[in-house]
DNA sequence: CAGTGGTGACTGACCGGTCAGTAATGTAGG
DNA sequence: CCTACATTACTGACCGGTCAGTCACCACTG
């Protein structure tokens, strides 16, 4: 699955080779057909397994994070970042964008399964700040699209152009920049001035 | 090339067939063959010739306009979503994204003479801003990659989990949303309040 | 020797690309 | 006006390569 999972970021569904798959994790093509129906049982697979972890883990580290809103907000974006972003699992994003219309009911799972869920992850710590005075008000939705959509686009970005010579700076200091961004423009309409996070 | 365009974004480069392109465009597949000299270069026709006239157009929006800063950053995404976002081309950056890695020389194109050039026009409004003390000091680079990312995956989600049935708002009022969540994140330290866009 | 896990040659569908052929539109000559 | 030839635009059957999926066979273990 880690092979497989390599391959069809790399190249996509279509262009990836079973016996490509194969060959990287080290058996052959009917090995493969031990293990899953067939490819399209194997991408499912990848899909599924690949960010139920690192969902459930961001989800601990909210339940039991006693710091400001921002803090967690920022939490939840850097730990992002370094366990998924930053990991082999970063491409599913790019991967399932790239593919969702050819697989209607897995790009149903992830959205319903991951991005919503993410989505209800971060408005956690938006709401908390809201109901502290820390953000102002704003509406839920368009917000929570918005502030996570630079960050997934850092980790789209490193599987698309990235690989094709087009450099970027270093993932970290962008990321720092989003989270000052962000953070400045949830601060309330007054009292503004060193909330720089830390 | 129209017909392509749909196809490619619609199903992906690989799992297009020829074969349905022509009959989108009500000619035979040999017709293809007389205008491109294969699947590839109609590919790379499809990403040359879509968004070059859109791009000057923004330019010639940028050099004659004579409002604000933030009048002129918003005019900017407000045009780009009308002109590209909104549009069949809209699906370019999903079939770029998806299919840089497979195509590094076509990539190097879209990034040099699309990415490059569309920072370089949303450049001159940050420039602008900061210039006129309209908006805070900051780093160009990810701070315009930042305020551009909510807006792209807008245009990429439509073409990809949106036609899944997983639903959206209406992109008109999650651009708005967009850009004064810019503007806020953009105001300078002190000053704030009633910046709202017109 | 039975059972288990793994192999890789093989098959058949599919698709990019080719090209001999057809239809439509001149156009020249009687 | 009719006929014959030339040119252009297009067609779709066909070919060859590729790859998902199959299956007869192998090797190892207890």
């Amino acid at each position: 699955m880690s092979a497989a999972l390599e391959l069809f970021v790399e190249r996509g569904y279509a262009a990836t080779r079973l016996e490509d798959v194969a060959a990287r994790a080290g058996v052959s093509k009917g090995t493969v057909y031990l293990y899953f129906s067939g490819k399209e049982a194997l991408f499912q697979a990848v899909i599924r397994e690949g960010l139920l972890p690192a969902l459930e883990q961001g989800e601990r580290l909210a339940a039991g994070h006693g710091g400001s809103a921002a803090q967690l907000l920022a939490d939840l974006l850097r730990g992002w970042w370094e366990l998924v972003g930053a990991q082999k699992v970063g491409g599913l994003p790019k991967l399932m964008i790239a593919e969702a219309r050819n697989f209607p009911q897995i790009a149903r799972f992830y959205h319903d399964e991951v991005i919503v869920r993410g989505h209800r992850l971060l408005g956690q710590a938006l709401e908390l700040g809201m109901a502290r005075g820390e953000f102002r008000r704003c509406e839920l939705e368009p917000t929570l699209s918005i502030l996570f959509a630079p960050v997934l686009m850092l980790a789209v970005w490193r599987h698309s152009f990235v690989p094709c010579g087009c450099t970027d700076g270093p993932p970290e200091a962008y990321l720092e920049s989003c989270i000052d961004f962000i953070l400045r423009a949830l601060a309330p309409e007054s009292a503004r001035g060193g909330e720089t996070p830390t």
